[in-house]
DNA sequence: CTGAAAGCGCTTACAG
DNA sequence: CTGAAAGCGCTTACAG
């Protein structure tokens, strides 16, 4: 392990101070540009690399995001991910990134890191049964900037960045009753969530509108997996009212319903009408192709990052804004087109 | 913003020195039981949190492992991703992840980037067109653990967490020819790279072991996205030998494949048997189910993280281990399978 | 345009 | 079991 290199190397070599190095690597107006040269290329030569728990430590800033997502793994979270890592990276930003496996007590500790890591903000995404914000309470507190991001939390004086989820829910159930779809169940995660209880807010908003009635029964909350959807499919086929219609919060478990829906003989979209949600590229490499609701998953995430920056950069303040609201629209496709297309 | 707490304010409130306080947040042996409980209950009362900038400074060392990919928004990358911090937030360390977007030049400033971030150690999956192993000179002679999973370079000395490819794409095209295949093509990514090249020699092989010979021409290279799927489709339905298996080296770019065959009113297997790689959870809920070669994604990240850590805690030397090769196996799905199944 | 000096908040070898 | 003191490598207000 060779000595590292700092800038009272430098600046012996030099026969200069340490200050002037300091300023010169980090390019300060007040030193002449030949001064700059020479430290520059003494620094390469030497192979001096910065010091940032030096810096961080005599700046008080890290220059670190934190970010928390329910599961790495999945089309969504990763595509924000990318969003993210993008937009921090152009800016000279790292990220810190962990998981909450959708457990509240691992998204506590995981904040609890983030906070002693003291990254100069957050942005979350929060998981299955979490409940409250009391463990955000040390960021707020600290006026550490924090934004939520797809899963966000009632009364939340934070930034969330959204999209309209009521609408997602609306246009998708919508156009399945347009489609002639009588009985139309909705398949959704956990109620707890802004997102899936939004959805299911749009659906019965549609419901609503067209006189259809809302049943109690025609609600599915599911985790989600491909178990989940064997189970909605075989509650399909027991069902006493005939079903012709499904609206699932989420585009692998459609797929999965789909799938295990024709190996029973259901015609798609002829006896049962599908439509997801996300636009996950699969759903338009399956047959018939998958009806959803475009998510931008990668703007999102570049959005959160981009107004994370500008606002640690003093750029613009997120405390003036509650909610950023994405586009996001219904994609009709195959497994829901009853009618000719016009 | 209120005031950080530190050492000396807890020291001050207790009339005890600074150096027993760090000693008793630290849990060091030397400090009684009491001393110890008095101090941890004030830094609560106090809302202190330890900078970890300055016990990074003072212990020269981060609790960080710096991880670069080629994509974040990739099944297998966030599933190995995923698997990585779990392994890693339960040793109590933090994750630094960045993508190269398959570039070389990205991946370069990546390696800069974790370099002054000063990670203690480096986990790499390459881009690409990375070329040599130049670019990570600096981790190498500063002796900071390296370790490459799925895509490794040649010559490497560090340490290589990889599958047998070569098996793997022996299996894959062994069982399409033993299911009547007489003229299988090969898609795949750049041959550059170490999973693509294997899995090609394990096609050649069994090719060989079959007798069949090999036509340079029946090798698609491509970047694997949709795109490349509908140029190989293409290409097969122009093709005047008759083509009647297809590898494809991504079950992604396979599902798009298939679903382009039977759009063109080709049957599957029935006209053309088709396999894919890394066993997506797409694979399975697709129909006909796709064949495909099990890639073991969560334990590998499990793996590379766990032996990292092993290492920075003495505990191993990964100076001595060359390759760790993960268990991995075809799985026989409906979209190859011509026999019956015995 | 450059320098001297203080301080960011810890940890630890040394001493008792 | 506890303390005094030095030092990790930077940055910056102040002075010139």
């Amino acid at each position: 392990m060779s000595k590292e290199i700092t800038i009272y190397d430098i600046a012996n070599s030099l026969k200069i101070s340490p200050a002037t190095v300091s300023r010169a690597l980090n390019n300060h107006d007040a030193i002449s540009t030949n001064t700059k040269a020479l430290i520059h290329a003494k620094a390469e030569e030497m192979g001096y690399r910065s010091n940032k728990f030096a810096s961080n430590l005599r700046k008080q800033k890290t220059n670190t995001i934190g970010v928390i997502v329910p599961r790495l793994n999945s089309t969504l979270m990763s595509t924000i991910l990318a969003g993210m890592e993008k937009v921090a990276n152009e800016a000279g930003y790292n990220l810190l990134i962990t998981q909450s496996l959708e457990s509240f007590k691992k998204e506590i500790s995981n904040v609890k890191t983030m906070f002693n890591s003291r990254v100069d903000g957050l942005m979350v995404s929060v998981s299955y049964d979490t409940e409250g914000y009391e463990h955000f309470r040390s960021f707020i507190d600290k006026n550490i900037p924090l934004i939520f991001f797809d899963r966000t939390l009632d009364k939340s004086e934070c930034l969330n960045i959204v999209i309209d989820n009521i609408k997602g829910g609306y246009d998708a159930t919508k156009h399945l009753l347009e489609q002639g779809c009588k009985n139309i169940i909705h398949v959704t995660g956990n109620l707890k969530r802004n997102v899936y209880a939004d959805r299911m807010r749009g659906y019965q908003q549609a419901l609503a509108e067209f006189g259809v009635p809302f049943k109690q029964h025609n609600i599915f909350e599911t985790d989600l997996t491909t178990e989940a959807g064997r189970k909605v499919v075989q509650a399909i086929k027991l069902s006493e009212e005939k079903i012709d219609g499904v609206f699932v919060t989420n585009d692998f478990c459609a797929v999965t319903c789909m799938g295990m829906l024709k190996k029973m003989g259901y015609s798609i979209p002829k006896d049962i009408a599908v439509v997801g949600f996300n636009n996950d590229p699969l759903t338009e490499i399956i047959t018939p192709s998958l009806s959803t609701v475009y998510y931008p998953g990668k703007e999102m995430g570049e959005i959160a990052a981009k107004s994370m920056i500008n606002h640690l950069n003093g750029l613009m303040d997120i405390g003036h804004t509650n909610y950023i609201v994405l586009k996001s629209e219904l994609i009709v496709r195959d497994s829901s087109s009853r009618l000719p297309k016009n």
